[in-house]
DNA sequence: CGCCAGGGACAAC
DNA sequence: GTTGTCCATGGC
């Protein structure tokens, strides 16, 4: 068990429902599991200023620092945004305040966002999870429960197409296939690509089969740590129309666009869940 | 039951 | 460049 002075932005909830990772899952209430890097672990916020995670500290340091994004400052970011200008986005930081930008692991989250094309989020999840299970790596966490890593590319493109349909993938098992199938044979590296320029990371992404612009702006913000990728969802699109009819300040915004963006699908996608019609 | 979902490929303008 | 259609499947 390792016990983290945690004083900037961290809602645990918050960031579970932020649609950027989908392998979180409250155990218990205030009690996070949460699969990555090949690794799980249970953390827990146990007032404003106490994360503890149940792991050592080497762990925490060279795997869960980075993922929590634990060196930024969201609330100077937040802090940055002329308030009286974007009263809506405003209004969003005040009710999402928590949420951060994790850094995941690049390959899942391209494939996790391959998977999340024209589905909603528990849909996600399933998917997610069944593949994990068809061909991850079972381990024990530090409770006794089975977990299953998220696969590699070599393993998703030995599980083959029909495997993948099989994670009711549907016409996005091709897709899946593909990536699996350039990563593994390094026609594309992803890690490299986060020390890349923004533009050239999005292209390079949208090369491959079944990744529009859409789902490389996911993974440029989610799994490359590009924080001014703007991914436009079904969401996104409905506020810029109803909230930003003569136009959004990207530039204003910048470097932080995709940071912001989460605060708006949030505050959008709740609202909607809290008021019914 | 029908509509929608953190869209993209492809063809036809 | 923009628009329409199709794609599989589950959540609600």
């Amino acid at each position: 068990m390792t016990e983290i002075a945690f004083t900037d932005d961290l809602d645990l909830a918050l960031i579970a429902d932020s649609g950027q990772c989908f392998r979180w899952e409250e155990t218990e209430p205030g009690v996070w599991r949460i699969v990555a890097f090949g690794l799980c672990v249970y953390l827990e916020r146990h007032d404003e200023r106490t994360l503890t995670l149940t792991c050592d500290e080497a762990e925490f340091e060279s795997i869960w620092r980075s993922y929590l994004d634990y060196d930024e400052e969201y609330a100077a970011i937040r802090s940055r945004v002329d308030r009286t200008a974007d009263g809506f986005l405003a209004r969003a930081m005040d009710h999402e305040r928590g949420i951060r930008i994790l850094q995941q692991d690049p390959w899942e989250t391209l494939v996790s966002f391959i998977i999340s094309q024209n589905r909603n989020i528990p849909a996600i999840r399933r998917s997610i999870e069944l593949l994990a299970q068809s061909c991850g790596e079972p381990c024990v966490d530090v409770r006794g429960r089975t977990y299953h890593s998220f696969p590699t590319a070599d393993a998703v493109r030995a599980l083959g197409e029909e495997g993948l349909k099989a994670c009711k993938l549907g016409y996005r098992a091709r897709y899946v296939h593909a990536a699996a199938c350039a990563v593994a044979a390094g026609e594309i590296d992803l890690s490299a690509l986060v020390d890349s320029a923004d533009e050239y990371a999005l292209e390079a992404l949208m090369g491959l089969l079944g990744v529009g612009v859409k789902v490389a702006s996911c993974v440029c913000l989610f799994g490359l740590h590009h924080l001014n990728a703007f991914p436009e969802d079904v969401w996104i699109k409905r506020v810029l129309a109803k909230h930003y009819e003569t136009g959004y300040p990207f530039e204003a915004y910048a470097p932080y666009n995709g940071v912001y963006q989460q605060y708006l699908f949030a505050y959008y996608r709740n609202g909607d869940k809290r008021l019914p019609t």
